[in-house]
DNA sequence: CTGAAAGCGCTTACAG
DNA sequence: CTGAAAGCGCTTACAG
């Protein structure tokens, strides 16, 4: 058996409260006695039990991180080590401890959350994901758990901490930028419609659109899904447009390579024939020819600051909810030009 | 508080005991009163509670996985998610949790490994790499605890368990794949020496080489943290060698990309005036131009039977020690090329 | 500044 | 098939 508190007690004449006292590095206990007692643990090589601390104290120092389901996405998208970076490194600066959630549907993931939270087992919880209607953030706020969401909530935004890029203004700037390089003809490849950041950056869009005079055209938006599919054909429709787009925008640097490398073998070169910009500014995005012009929504400080606003929630749990904008930056490369005179 | 296990037992009329019983689903309880505490345990909304039952029941069902120090690279490494991807699959599969280091520093880590350990926080570990003279296996050796190591151990190879790819067996079929495209000029980065993966990926270069009678020639033996560094210059001098490679092994496809843009800068074109061929089979790698030849090591696969591997030790801690080699092949695109007449 | 005692919420021999 | 009791290894009022 491991040697326990009360071995140590024992050894240094002390009662095991003293113990936890020097363990907890409480004032209260004479630097003389804290010595004594820590000489001994050493000696003893004592680690403290984390389930029975953890009882005892009615607290674990983990936080819970939620995947979306689907984790082969979920796990693909650069944006989870990235975001996950930024967790551990502020939970290792405060000493807490990360718990994944493995769930692979909405479902399981939803029972996660409720044994995780119910069964203690953790402090509080990050969600990686904001989805529409979603159950398990409702569940979240319905037991009052410490939580944050990195994404903005679709229902009950003033009263869920959360940390998030401003997308719609982000996508309204993109749109921006191929205004200015004389773009009208701007399609949208748009993420699934389910999370919140799809919807918030196909408003941007929408709305930057609007601004300029310029109508939405339907046809000139696709989702995601349908270029991972099927891409050629989709890529295809939308090159046999009257009005064939100049520029298009894609929910992400993945997306965007995945449409460079169909419209390469359709001999359609970015940027001549077509400005391409994506969402994320992946590692790679610099590497691939051409360089891709890119959002830098800097992922890690989402997950950073998302650590910090549940390390303060679970603090003082009174603290009413915060909302922290991520700032965003268009990486300028080489996938967009100015519009060549038709 | 939360209701407890005493709250359903004289809600349900019956002992703890039983109720304890019917959580774990014991066959000495009768259906009937299975039925009835199952129905107050649903009325109740009532979920065990982690710590308690983990206390009392010396065990976590959680698995501690361990990254590499210096969690920039960790993270940025496509390898991570992916090794994360099967680790959480295999675990999930049998109901266990995961819980992920945050430690920064060698130091950190091998702290954080023993408190996990002697704290009875999780019930086995994975560790993410192989480092030479690693004290933090040594460690766990010493303390037999249950774990496996994605990689081939430094030292005491018989007695670990781990799984990795044939490193060396996959470095010489590269090399012989270069061979069979005429080239005999072909430069190796290896990845940071300290790992085993890299010692065994040179050792296989090295043997593939002398089988086919070609001398080892130091000049063209770069590490990737030079590339990483100094790209261009690590680069340049390797191009301005009497006879300079007309292939190059890169340690993972991350180091390839790098080098094959900084060769785009020097407007040496790749395959034409150098093959390129490197390791890890990145998602993106198909749509780099020209698509890299990759070798696939199915790091998803060592992610889920090192867990396999974990949950079968920690069933029974006296079996011997297994070793499993995941299979890995070369996925041939467009980055190699026959060599040309000089 | 320190200790004795109760308690955190479970599990599991032991007994019947 | 079920229960009473001890115990897992801590923490924390309470008392002095």
């Amino acid at each position: 058996m491991a040697t326990t508190i009360i071995d140590v007690a024992k050894e240094a004449n002390v009662s095991p409260s003293t113990v936890s006292r020097v363990i907890a590095n409480n004032p209260r206990i004479s630097e003389r006695t804290k010595q004594k007692v820590r000489e001994v643990m050493d000696r003893l090589d004592y680690h403290p039990n984390f389930q029975a601390r953890n009882l005892a104290a009615k607290s674990t120092k983990t936080i819970g991180v939620i995947m979306a389901s689907s984790s082969v996405l979920a796990f693909q998208n650069p944006f989870f080590p990235e975001v996950l970076r930024g967790i551990c490194s502020a939970a290792h600066a405060s000493k807490y401890g990360m718990y994944l959630s493995t769930g692979e549907t909405e479902e399981e993931i939803f029972d996660e959350v409720v044994s995780m939270t119910q069964g203690r087992r953790v402090d509080g919880i990050i969600l990686l994901y904001s989805k529409v209607k979603d159950r398990t953030m409702d569940y979240l706020q319905s037991i009052d758990f410490p939580f944050v969401v990195v994404g903005r909530p679709f229902e009950n935004e003033a009263s869920v901490t959360y940390v998030d890029n401003d997308n719609t203004a982000i996508a309204a700037e993109v749109v921006d930028y191929l205004l200015s390089l004389g773009h009208q003809d701007i399609a949208f490849v748009g993420g699934d419609i389910n999370y919140v950041v799809s919807r918030d950056r196909l408003a941007g869009y929408q709305q930057a659109l609007e601004t300029a005079g310029i109508p939405f055209q339907q046809a000139y938006y696709l989702q995601d899904s349908t270029v991972n599919e099927d891409g050629a054909s989709a890529i295809d429709a939308l090159f046999h447009l009257p009005n064939r787009p100049t520029a298009l925008i894609a929910h992400d640097d993945l997306t965007a390579y995945e449409i460079i490398s169909i419209l390469e073998r359709k001999e359609i070169n970015v940027p001549t024939d077509i400005s391409i910009i994506s969402f994320n500014n992946h590692v790679l995005s610099q590497h691939l020819r051409p360089p891709l012009t890119s959002v830098d929504i800097q992922i890690y400080d989402l997950g950073l600051e998302a650590t910090e606003c549940l390390l303060n929630k679970m603090d003082d749990p009174k603290l009413p909810a915060t909302h922290r904008i991520i700032g965003a930056k268009i990486i300028t490369r080489e996938s967009c030009a100015r519009r060549g005179i038709d």
